[in-house]
DNA sequence: GCTGCGCAAGTAGGTACTTGCTAACACGTC
DNA sequence: GACGTGTTAGCAAGTACCTACTTGCGCAGC
């Protein structure tokens, strides 16, 4: 790995932990192991530094799309659901820390940021559920889209932070999530038990 | 207000808005409209002040509890709901910078953090309901009441920072959360469109 | 006269960022 | 192989500013 790139995935750590004003030029060199100078050579400064390296990992996002054609919701949702909480998952601190100085550093978040087109693409999903006639309750694709992507963030976000809440299995969780959802929007929910769990 | 207390409102604020790093003493002294000196003749260090300021702040819940007795599920969890979903979007910008805090500064917030306690009440009332034959769907109360919970906590999260995602309205979206979530756990939605809306 | 507060000034350290100089390394040419 | 040359890196040192925190003095009110 090149140098720029060490010290891009460098800042993207230091910042993940400990914030843009915690994120020092020294922190950074000595997490990417170069000298302070050679960071100002390559970026001139910290802050196009930062924003460099967040706008790209803030871009990065999981690739599991839901079907144009859905046959089998829980099959699908559960697949969905679980690239999504993993990808959450693994990026909570990084998420954490820029939902925290986004107000304050607003230029450094890309705009369609990854969550907000996950449950944008998961509201068309339901959408198509909806016209096929296999979701049957009356219910705003736009309103339970959030609402399913608003307990993965929190299940991944909050995991980890409030472990008495959350002392059951993350894979049980997470297939009980989607089974009451499916319920919620008037999905017949399948109960044969030869299901596969999802690795989450 | 006296001063002691203007400096603690003060503090809560700042932090609040720039965490732990960014909230200097000069910030917080200018904030609290008292000289810096003041400030650590009251309270020692700004460790100090901000440890009080924010375990006071970070103890306050909202107050309408879950009956005992559940008569009206709908009613029941739409007034205790929209509570939490006021309480928690007041709290927003502090309870967004404590998150991303956390790891730095564990000692700073109080073990038993009040979503946590709502979630636990939320899941003793889901209990309630099954054990009265209200609730009838196949859930784990402990799974179910965080996934409510997380969803009010996303979209208080969330709504300001990505409005594109939350278009619809706050009320009705959380009428449709109560009833999305209450078909989720096998409890019979009334139809009549007589519902008075909560205010949120 | 004591308590609570402000003002002026200062200390010791951290921060972003700059300048000048040097060493290693990859080249194309003789 | 020897030789200049440009690139990329490090080191030493320094500037100007901000940070937490302290000391000493004065002043108003109960």
């Amino acid at each position: 790995m090149d140098v720029r790139d060490r010290i891009l995935k460098a800042a993207v750590s230091v910042f993940s932990e400990v914030g843009f004003r915690g994120a020092t030029t020294r922190r950074i060199a000595r997490a990417a192991d170069v000298s302070e100078i050679t960071l100002f050579r390559h970026f001139g400064s910290k802050g196009r530094l930062l924003q460099e390296a967040i706008t790209c990992e803030g871009t990065h996002a999981p690739r599991v799309p839901l079907p144009d054609d859905p046959q089998d919701p829980m099959r699908d949702l559960l697949a969905w659901s679980g690239n999504q909480l993993r990808h959450l998952r693994e990026r909570r601190a990084f998420i954490r820390t820029c939902m925290a100085e986004m107000e304050e550093h607003p230029e450094m978040l890309p705009p369609g940021s990854p969550p907000a087109l996950a449950t944008r693409s998961l509201a068309d999903y339901l959408r198509r559920l909806k016209a096929q006639g296999t979701a049957t309750a009356a219910f705003d694709p736009d309103i339970a889209a959030p609402m399913l992507m608003g307990a993965l963030f929190a299940d991944a976000m909050g995991r980890d932070a409030m472990p008495d809440l959350y002392q059951n299995d993350p894979d049980r969780a997470l297939t009980q999530y989607i089974e009451m959802f499916l319920r919620a929007i008037g999905v017949g929910v399948k109960t044969d038990s030869s299901r596969q769990d999802q690795p989450a």
